[in-house]
DNA sequence: TTGAACGTCATGTATATACAAGTTACAATA
DNA sequence: TATTGTAACTTGTATATACATGACGTTCAA
């Protein structure tokens, strides 16, 4: 009967108002008392729903004062946690592509190895993409899955988005990553690929990412043209 | 006769348990049940104390199974979060020093009128420090404060740790951030209080650093060497 | 032998209650 | 006037109970 999680929806309906700006920033939300009654709902219930609008950085709750509205606008999140490219492409200018440049199932070198903690000779899908934005080839995508996770992949599916395959269609369901960034020296891979006419660095975004259970889906290096680069990430304290 | 909240007690004991390797990757945590009587709480608390340490990313839960422990040791998180250069550099080699090349009480310009969302001429303390590990001045830190919020600023204070004065003997709590991560051309500033032979880009990492009020704290500009920058990040899908 | 059904235990969600603790406004008091 | 105290709000923590849902082994029947 339930469609979905009660504080989820409230955290959606909640967030969906913020960002379209029926709360204006510095303004106070409703207390935790009357959102209870207008969702019909238990406080334990509303307070799940805030605090997850705290994490992802919609509110900040102030002890004996309310949640007082972030603003957002001054804080935009285009690459932060886990979008993929296609959620980043949208957000920002249009006018995006995708070449396929590479798509088959290999054996696993040793770097690959070491990488997704596989035994030697593992199938494994490499996908390698370049993403053009404006007409200018910006960023080069190295994806890597085992093929014991993703079976089947296609050109199509590389071209629109691998996460809407993987999550809607195979019933993946991600769960957390791991990103790492540095600044490196183009290979002439990166040279052949991409336009870097001038440019002697290139940042490495190296992503792990995990399923629900803890094992790793994938592997991805995701090399970007230096100018065209920017991460941007919103976290809080855990604990005191 | 509460030294701290229950649930964090408990948090901050199982995450050293982990990090100490008490446990090993891949074991199973107790069950909730049973760290309930371990603990003498209740469920409720237990939660708490796990969604903390899933969201930190020491343990994964699985519905049905338990909760198995992470491998932290292949999950570095060195400047994931709001770290600070100590704490930073501590994990990392040592003989590292601090230069503070500038300090002083400032008219705010345009450009930081813009950063700090000030009115014009605030006055505003600037630092400006070298950070030097292993002999190469890597980092240029740049911080900003209100002088409303610090009045008092010494070369001392900037030689340690400002977080450590702000949050201990100012008794400010610092609740979130935002950070910036680009790559630019190196300006004359850094040429001079760096060394950046032969490089020709430089990371930037800008900080703002907000209070539990949600009022700003801090501007920090973080310029790195981009051959010893490496920036980690953990990130939890928030929802389905 | 196979497979469906069931019981048990795990975590997930929702609710209720109680009290602690921070904020604010206002009235009482010295 | 200035300070204190109190009441009425706010969010934070802790507890208890109930049921839903997922994982898994055992039992039992075809």
């Amino acid at each position: 009967m339930m469609m979905q999680n009660k504080y989820i929806q409230i955290y959606k309906q909640i967030a969906e108002e913020i960002s379209e700006g029926h709360y204006k920033p510095k303004e106070k939300l409703a207390s935790e008392h009357e959102l209870m009654n207008a969702y019909k709902t238990s406080r334990e219930t509303i307070r799940k729903a805030l605090n997850l609008l705290a994490q992802n950085g919609y509110i900040q709750k102030i002890q004996g004062k309310g949640s007082i509205v972030l603003d957002r606008q001054k804080f935009d999140f285009p690459v932060s946690g886990l979008v993929s490219f296609k959620e980043l492409a949208g957000s920002l200018g249009d006018k995006h592509q995708t070449h396929v440049e590479e798509l088959a199932v290999i054996d696993a070198d040793d770097y690959l190895m070491y990488q997704l903690q596989t035994p030697p000779e593992t199938k494994i899908w490499k996908a390698l993409r370049v993403r053009e934005i404006d007409g200018e080839r910006i960023i080069l995508d190295k994806d890597y899955f085992l093929q014991s996770n993703v079976p089947e992949l296609t050109k199509e599916i590389c071209e629109v988005s691998i996460y809407d395959y993987l999550e809607n269609d195979l019933g993946l369901t991600i769960s957390f990553a791991k990103k790492e960034i540095t600044v490196e020296e183009p290979s002439s891979e990166d040279r052949r690929l991409l336009h870097l006419e001038g440019f002697s660095n290139i940042v490495v975004v190296k992503n792990y990412v995990y399923l629900e259970d803890a094992t790793l889906l994938q592997y991805t290096e995701s090399r970007h043209r230096p100018d065209k680069f920017k991460f941007v990430d919103f976290a809080r304290r855990s604990h005191k």
